[in-house]
DNA sequence: GTCTATATGGGGATAGAC
DNA sequence: GTCTATCCCCATATAGAC
């Protein structure tokens, strides 16, 4: 098989195993039987841990680059763009329950372990941020929209690490209804941008 | 030195490394020479790390329990028991955005390596859940009490991923302020129960 | 590019002397 | 109750054959 595929299969093997079961708590040997490699085969793709850390952050980040996309050709309306950030809660509440938010967690990890990806994983973040942001702008809220973004960003957040906690459906449910009344709220004319 | 002591030495240890480095990567070698033990005397005290955890968790569990208490005895007004929780992100913003929530990191992180003890983790956050869900009560909102207590828990755990991500101080106390007018908004009487 | 075999270190855990 | 010495396993990482 070319190496470029392999390492494309191992570090898609490493992002789902490090968000399921950690970063430290995922070794070589998880992935490489994941993958169905051996463990000495999979030190020629990659020499460290850190290395397929890096690896897998580069992957998230092009595929949210590439999900934020989609959001944005998906739907005209910010307020709709938005909407569609707050409904990946409910679309993936069952593993969100299971393991988290792969961003929150991933950060959170390394900050434990004081690791020296930390800030390229707080990145993941700031693609969000500055994508909510831009859309709160668009809602004529250019003043605040930094911080209205982060208060999204909090949120769901907040969310994923009750609903881990409590395993509870109804609260990602009941928090989400929150957050899209709270959405209105910052823009009345949001739902009806065509009234004309 | 007696053994209870000790032990006592080795829980709060435990507690403290638990916390900033995350149960996984703290190792008996590291509580052992926290505490100026030999890992052949640790074993004295405890036989497995899951009985370590399990201690800490218990340990927790007392010392909210008497935080609460404590809050319930300094304040008469609920509104104002349930600001010294809010308040708890300001005056632990240094640590939190070092290592996170001690609560909430160590749910997600037991959750991640599907531990035994992750519904002994959860009850700490109950603990809170049950304590807040009281307050609302008495500020007449008995009927959403649990809800309001689970958003207000969803908040705080929120602000402290993102505060770990970002180590913004002015996002925290940002986010602070806004939940000190959610809260007012909750119950408008909240500031003067007694205008009597 | 993939394998087997192996080195090296650290982690949890035990035995037994003091 | 505390120590040293030790065992075993698993993890990262390497060497070298195919």
């Amino acid at each position: 098989m070319a190496a470029g595929e392999t390492r494309s299969l191992i570090v898609a093997a490493a992002d789902r195993l490090f968000y399921e079961r950690g970063y430290e708590a995922t070794s070589f040997a998880d992935i490489a039987e994941d993958v169905g490699l051996s463990r000495g085969n999979f030190y020629y793709h990659f020499r460290t841990k850190d290395e397929i850390l890096e690896a897998v952050i580069g992957r998230r980040m092009e595929n949210t680059r590439a999900l934020l996309e989609r959001w944005e050709q998906d739907s005209e309306a910010p307020a709709e763009r938005i909407l569609r950030f707050v409904d990946i809660l409910i679309a993936n509440r069952s593993k969100i329950m299971e393991h988290g938010c792969p961003v929150g967690t991933l950060c959170t990890e390394l900050a434990k372990l004081d690791h020296a990806a930390q800030n390229d994983a707080a990145e993941l973040f700031t693609l969000f941020r500055d994508w909510l942001a831009r859309q709160f702008s668009g809602l004529g809220r250019a003043a605040d929209a930094d911080a209205l973004a982060l208060h999204l960003l909090m949120r769901s957040q907040g969310v994923a690490a009750l609903a881990t906690a409590f395993r509870d459906e109804n609260f990602i449910r009941r928090e989400v209804a929150d957050m899209e009344a709270w959405l209105l709220a910052q823009c009345p004319a949001a739902t009806a941008p065509r009234s004309n």
